[in-house]
DNA sequence: GCCGTTTTCGGCCCGACTGTTTTCAGTCG
């Protein structure tokens, strides 16, 4: 029996293919194109054996005629044999030491060829005996600057959480806006773009006087290395083994180096061929005009802007927000002038998913109340564990309906300031049965069911319990749907398709977790949702009042997934929500 | 290998910094 390969490791596939085609000095055009299908690949959020299926694989951009074969073969045979064959010309290993930083095709290469090297032990082994140095184009502080490298590896071992960088990149924002001569500085990169884990900080200053910036930059406490210190430009690695880059360009220019430093990476490079096809090239500084050849124009003005509105807007476009820059459909969005109005904060007027100390949240119901209140929601759900979880102090259906009576006290006590309501976030258990009994969820104002146990249940199994939970009628929400920890624990393995479909045919809501461990819709995920009619609901789950704080991670994660405030039921006023779930069966 | 408001063929984004070099290749974002 075939072990059917999911979505990522068929894009793993891709990227490894591409870093092989590279180190063997392919055309950088064919090595790119697999690199960007797998990028694209992992994003992807459907099943492919369904785009397979439907024949829509090369709907899916950056795949093409041989790519989708490819996907077909790995598909049906759970290998692909063009990659089998790469794999006895070049050993694997070399793709672990192209991502050490500062090592590419061509070093790699050089170290497999002169000194055999094709693991990471082997060439930590060959850098710590001095055997580095000697070879062409090396020296002794290259030699260094991969032993520095290593242990970066070993240290920190890829991306990290949004709400881990966020608060980091907030401090260094704080720190250096204090400084003479800072005009303007924002965080952009990945994390402007909000993605879920990110790779490196890049710091923009906007000033007339860079280096005493830089200075105080490569200064900074937290910083164990300086990987690099120009006249525009520094990086540095922080203590907990993250890479950050500052740049610093006068004001007038704002407008290309936000746009540019924002990224994504092909959305930039698309950018850019929207430039040139009207006759400029675009870089981090400005538009300058080219002759046919593609040669600049040397004594033709450059057009220069303060803001990342007029950028878009000299190549013929509205501007498009940060969350949809990813070259994933927002251009032709918005040469159609069909970019959503995303949801803002402001649009959010209640929290659905929250938890006091009947459970194991840290404040009383009365508390949670009012902490909501003093962030603006006009209504909110009290939704503590049920019995099945055991650990989290879950409530028994007498304990639950005891419950019920302080939040109808708690809700009189407001006056109407705030609306309280009552619901639970119910267990859907191991075995697939739901944790409580439907007259007694009938008693509730708002249902949640969630998964807590049993994530790594095949999919038929994990799947099924999920459409159990969504066809009850009682049940409103499904809380985080796939039960993914960012960075440590993996979503579990659910036909998704499945579960949309029934969340599509019972008229549920979805849940976006906005506690950035969770971020449960994934964006893509949402966007599909979307597509189909799904409603979306986006929550705190809040157990602290400063919980609530973490909002803005959710709406994040809805922007991108191109959500508008009609999408999500958070944005209604309290009557048309009741209406809502009184008419699902209440 | 992908892709098309100039194209089904002939293009395919751009600059900063480093370390090793005497003018640049490699790497990165």
């Amino acid at each position: 029996m075939l072990m059917a390969l999911t979505n990522r490791q068929i894009a793993q596939i891709f990227l490894n293919i591409a870093d092989i085609l590279e180190l063997q000095g392919e055309s950088k055009f064919r090595f790119l194109s697999y690199r960007r299908a797998g990028e694209v690949l992992q994003e992807y959020p459907r099943p492919l054996a369904d785009a397979a299926a439907d024949n829509t694989l090369e709907d899916i951009p950056g795949v093409g005629e041989a790519i989708a074969a490819k996907i077909r073969q790995a598909l049906e045979t759970g290998e692909i044999p063009f990659y089998e064959k790469l794999k006895t010309q070049v050993p694997l290993g070399l793709v672990d030491i192209m991502n050490i930083n500062g090592v590419g095709p061509k070093k790699a290469k050089l170290f497999w060829d002169q000194l055999g090297i094709i693991t990471l032990p082997d060439l930590q082994k060959a850098a710590e005996a001095s055997k580095l140095r000697d070879l062409a184009g090396m020296g002794v502080k290259s030699e260094q600057k991969i032993l520095d490298g290593l242990a970066t590896l070993a240290r920190q071992g890829g991306r990290i959480p949004i709400g881990t960088a966020r608060p980091i990149a907030d401090a260094i924002v704080r720190r250096l806006q204090a400084l003479e001569g800072v005009e303007d500085i924002v965080a952009a990169g990945s994390l402007r773009r909000g993605r879920n884990t990110i790779g490196d900080l890049d710091i923009l200053v906007a000033s007339e006087s860079p280096l005493p910036i830089m200075d105080a930059f490569v200064k900074m406490p937290e910083v164990v290395r300086i990987l690099g210190q120009g006249d525009t430009k520094s990086s540095v690695e922080l203590d907990i083994g993250l890479q950050v880059d500052l740049r610093v360009i006068p004001h007038a220019r704002w407008g290309a180096a936000l746009q540019y430093f924002t990224g994504s990476k092909d959305h930039n490079i698309k950018m850019r061929e929207l430039a040139l096809k009207k006759g400029y090239t675009l870089n981090e500084y400005a538009f300058s005009p080219v002759d046919q050849a593609g040669n600049i124009i040397e004594d033709a003005p450059k057009v220069t802007f303060a803001s990342e509105e007029e950028i878009y807007q000299f190549v013929g476009l509205p501007c498009i927000p940060p969350e949809l820059r990813e070259n994933d459909g927002e251009f032709e969005a918005a040469r159609a002038h069909r970019l959503p109005t995303l949801i803002t904060i402001d649009d959010i007027k209640a929290d659905l998913h929250m938890h006091t100390t009947w459970s194991d949240g840290s404040l009383s119901v009365r508390q949670m109340a009012e902490a909501a209140l003093q962030r603006g929601r006009k209504f909110i759900v009290i939704t503590d564990h049920s019995q099945a979880s055991v650990i989290a102090n879950g409530l028994t259906p007498e304990r639950l309906l005891e419950q019920q009576k302080e939040v109808r006290r708690v809700n009189d006590e407001m006056s109407g300031k705030i609306y309280v309501l009552h619901g639970v976030e119910m267990d859907i258990k191991a075995d697939g049965d739901l944790d409580l009994p439907d007259e007694i969820l009938a008693q509730l104002d708002f249902v949640i069911a969630s998964l807590h146990f049993g994530l790594t249940q095949p999919r038929e199994q994990v799947t099924q319990r999920l459409l159990t939970a969504i066809q009850n009628p009682h049940v409103d929400l499904i809380g985080h749907p796939t039960g993914r920890l960012i960075p440590d624990r993996d979503p579990a393995d659910l036909d998704i398709e499945r579960v949309f479909a029934a969340a599509k045919a019972s008229g549920i809501a979805l849940e976006i977790n906005a506690n950035p461990r969770r971020l449960d819709l994934d964006a893509p995920y949402v966007r599909r949702a979307i597509e189909l009619g799904i409603p979306i609901s986006i929550n705190t789950d809040s157990h602290a009042a400063d919980n609530m704080d973490l909002l803005s991670y959710g709406i994040t994660q809805a922007r991108r997934g191109w959500a508008e405030a009609k999408n999500v039921i958070n944005t209604w006023d309290y009557q048309t929500f009741m209406a809502w779930v009184q008419k699902r069966g209440k």
